[in-house]
DNA sequence: CTTGATGGGTAGCCTACCTATCTATCTAGC
DNA sequence: GCTAGATAGATAGGTAGGCTACCCATCAAG
């Protein structure tokens, strides 16, 4: 029955939206306290690795990837700028309203060095855990990216 | 091999983490953002489902479940007590330090409505889903809780 | 009866978002 | 060619939700 695998379905969504919820935030607090100081907040990392990827993006393109709203772009390109790691250029394409976001030679150095020498604490986490627990893990990712487009 | 598997395990642990991150940051901005406002926070949703469970709790052991530090609890149940929603009372047991939180009426009301709603943005996001999809995600809601003890 | 640990609280700070608003530029329709 | 609306980017200001530092009261153990 259509109408009552609809159902089902929506019951089967509310009831993993409560049991994920309080799962996150706990996950996220925990992430947020234990992981160290590393120079760069990690939606900045991100930041850098999507300049470091695609040389030349823009504020607006950076925002829609990372599903935040345009000034939060703004004032972390300000702080890596600020820092040294990124780049404003002057519009290379024909559009003069884009700015060309460009990471510096120390942007790239800060990234290799974070990506090899964090060993951080969710690291350790999923590390103390079993191969079968972190396969559930890894295996929820795609569709935990999915959500929100 | 011994070390060969404790080297891979890491290896696994690490790309995992730096897979699930950036997943799990741009999923809670989203919860932030999107999720509209149901009078209390989700933080406070689960304090409340807590001294609903256990009537009597005090703030040091809700601080152990929600993995948070005191100060925080403390300014939430004091939100929630303005609001009305739960009562500090005298030390029920011997310890005189000790406080009992309890819900009140308006607490219970507001956490059994809070339940049914059926117009969550993260249930609908999870209703979107396909099924082997939203399996994935439940599969993995055990192992994450495990994280942080 | 001091010493240290624990329960609970206040004050103040900081991070990381947000909305509202501005300027400059591009694009389409008259 | 010229205005109307959309888009790129920035700034100002606000808020939510954590945190640390510090305080007091009470308990437990030497």
């Amino acid at each position: 029955m259509v109408a009552t695998r609809t159902t089902d379905d929506l019951d089967d969504a509310l009831a993993l939206a409560e049991a994920l919820r309080p799962v996150l935030h706990r996950l996220i607090r925990q992430l947020r306290r234990e992981s160290g100081d590393f120079g760069v907040s990690p939606l900045q990392g991100q930041l850098l690795i999507a300049i470091i990827k695609h040389p030349g993006i823009g504020t607006a393109e950076l925002a829609r990837q990372e599903r935040v709203r345009g000034p939060t772009i703004s004032g972390h390109i300000n702080a890596l700028e600020a820092a040294g790691l990124v780049a404003r250029t002057a519009p290379a394409t024909g559009d003069r309203r884009r700015i060309g976001l460009l990471a510096t030679d120390k942007g790239r150095t800060v990234i290799k060095t974070l990506k090899r020498r964090r060993t951080d604490w969710l690291a350790r986490q999923l590390g103390g855990l079993s191969r079968d627990a972190r396969r559930a893990i890894r295996d929820a990712i795609a569709p935990l990216s999915e959500i929100g487009l």
